[in-house]
RNA sequence: GCCCCCAUCGUCCAGCGGCCUAGGACGCCGCCCUUUCAAGGCGGAAACGGGGAUUCGAAUUCCCCUGGGGGCACCA
């Protein structure tokens, strides 16, 4: 098995096309075939080298490793269809030469008016195909004259191409609907159609899994096969991905851009874990499972084949399951930069010491790994952001500051600070003074981390240490 | 407008003629645990789009309708 992903370098990396990168990768590891990464960058225009980057940047982020293709080279190279336009006249030439292929002269202004005019009268809106029966004299005439002309290929008619998609079974299309397309453009350039069919042949793709938008390009692709002398590729035509509101998932939907989930907080083996769920299952009603599963048990047959809607708030509960499946060392590893980056400056020893303490107990509590800093923040900084309605919730309670003195008088007093210790002298506070747990140990929470919401207060207020923490409970003690 | 594809809880999947009073996951609701927030445990609400046909029997097969999606470029 020989597949391939082919995207154009014009956008950055969607999470649809990753999806199809995937089902591709998992066919050929699941096959043992070959896993090939080629450059569909015909669109000079749009084309640039940052999508480029970002693209390898994505897979290799993924860890969708490619055997052939881009960057790693393989028999069959170039990989990059801008490198490869000499081959593509010389297949345009060819499929001209045998009278599959013909010059075309009219205008785009009148080709555009008269498929206006055909839909208009409920007629195909495609080519009529009138320039496929100029005489050679006069076609050599008007190349002569350097009249602009354009290829295009000679679909038989009538007739019809039926295919067997790997996905969705038997696909038919009436040549009625299958204009005389281009192949070369008027400048020679070639077409999408011409320069990825050619090379699907070339590198003697075996099965090409692409989005569902091409599969009305199917016929065209299989007529140039054909046409070419060669035997078309099975085809497997993954639908597509929605967003909530049911339509093809794009930028108007907000973060669709691979590295925004990467840059999210995101770890790729939840991101391919919830890419596979879309369209396609494991069994067992499991819905976690690592990549080397999905490798082992992934079929193009199992393929779902109706579109599927990508729901956020799944990939980040999926995100968080993997978060706490972490090992602590690599956790840490992972989530202090951030953690740095927001605080400025780089870890003390000390810091790490502090860091390395909590991280356990906001590794629970994570779905992206970008919440780190806003968690542990409390601990780093000297100067603690009261938030207005903590402080006018909790510490403007007249228990504020009955439960800051006893916790300010039972903490000055402990020997060993570690949590077991604050525990018990806190909960001999709370049994002193008559308070219940939420009453008496919210003002602290508050006073020490600046929020209602924090990790676990015994343990922050360990990680804190005892003279800090003492001086933001008299701190905020005196200015009630 | 024309062509193609699709159709199970709000969402993602399981189901491939009887095991279905339709199963799991996310989300939602309730309870438990609990110093907050999470996590975790337990429970709950929630779907086979409609109509025909085949069959002893249809979520599962066929047809029509409806609905949704995609495509109709000298873009990819």
């Amino acid at each position: 098995m020989r597949v391939r992903f082919a995207p154009s370098p014009t956008g950055f990396l969607h999470v649809g096309a990753t999806r199809t990168a995937l089902f591709n990768w998992l066919a050929a590891r699941h096959s043992g075939g070959v896993f090939i990464l080629r450059s569909d960058d015909t669109d000079q225009e749009r084309g640039s080298d940052e999508f480029y980057a970002d693209i390898l940047d994505g897979l290799n982020w993924l860890g969708l490793q490619w055997d052939e293709g881009i960057e790693v080279g393989g028999p069959y190279e170039p990989y990059r269809q801008s490198e490869r336009l000499e081959r593509y006249s010389e297949v345009a030439a060819r499929l001209a030469a045998d009278e599959k292929a013909y010059r075309c002269f009219c205008t785009a202004a009148e080709l555009d008016e008269r498929r206006k005019a055909a839909q208009a009268e409920g007629r195909p809106p495609g080519y009529d195909g009138r320039c496929r029966t100029l005489e050679p004299s006069e076609v050599a005439g008007r190349l002569e004259a350097n009249e602009p002309a354009v290829l295009r290929l000679a679909v038989p008619r009538p007739g019809t191409t039926t295919f067997q998609d790997v996905v969705r079974e038997e696909v038919s299309f009436d040549h009625e609907h299958v204009e005389d397309f281009v192949l070369l453009r008027s400048d020679g350039s070639p077409t999408y159609h011409l320069a990825s069919t050619v090379d699907d042949v070339d590198f003697e793709i075996t099965h090409v899994v692409r989005g569902e938008d091409l599969l009305s390009s199917t016929p065209k692709h299989i007529l140039i096969t054909e046409a070419m002398g060669a035997a078309p590729p099975a085809y497997a035509h993954v639908s597509l991905l929605l967003g909530p509101d049911g339509r093809k998932l794009s930028k108007r939907h907000g973060d669709t851009a691979l590295h925004s989930y990467r840059n999210g907080g995101f770890l790729p083996e939840a991101v391919l874990n919830y890419l596979g769920l879309l369209g396609w299952s494991f069994g067992d009603d499991e819905s976690i499972f690592s990549t080397a599963e999905m490798v082992e048990r992934f079929e193009l047959d199992d393929i779902q084949k109706n579109p599927a809607v990508f729901d956020n708030d799944k990939l980040l509960w999926m995100n968080g399951v993997y978060i706490r499946e972490l090992e602590l060392d690599d956790f840490i590893a992972r989530t202090r930069p951030l953690v740095e980056a927001d605080l400025g400056r780089e870890f003390t020893v000390e810091d790490l010491e502090t860091y390395r303490l909590v991280a356990p107990l906001i590794q629970e509590r994570m779905k992206v790994l970008t919440e780190a800093p806003d968690q542990v923040r409390f601990l780093f900084v000297s100067d603690v952001a009261y938030d207005d309605a903590a402080w006018k919730k909790v510490l403007a309670k007249p228990e504020a500051r009955v439960s800051l003195e006893g916790a300010l008088s039972r903490l000055s007093d402990l020997g060993e600070w570690v949590s077991e210790s604050i525990e018990g002298a806190l909960r001999e506070m709370l049994a002193e003074l008559g308070l219940n747990a939420s009453k008496g140990l919210q003002p602290v929470r508050v006073a020490i981390t600046g929020s209602r919401i924090s990790p676990p207060l015994f343990e922050s207020l360990a990680a804190l240490g005892k003279e800090e923490s003492l001086r933001r409970l008299r701190d905020v003690f005196g200015r009630l």
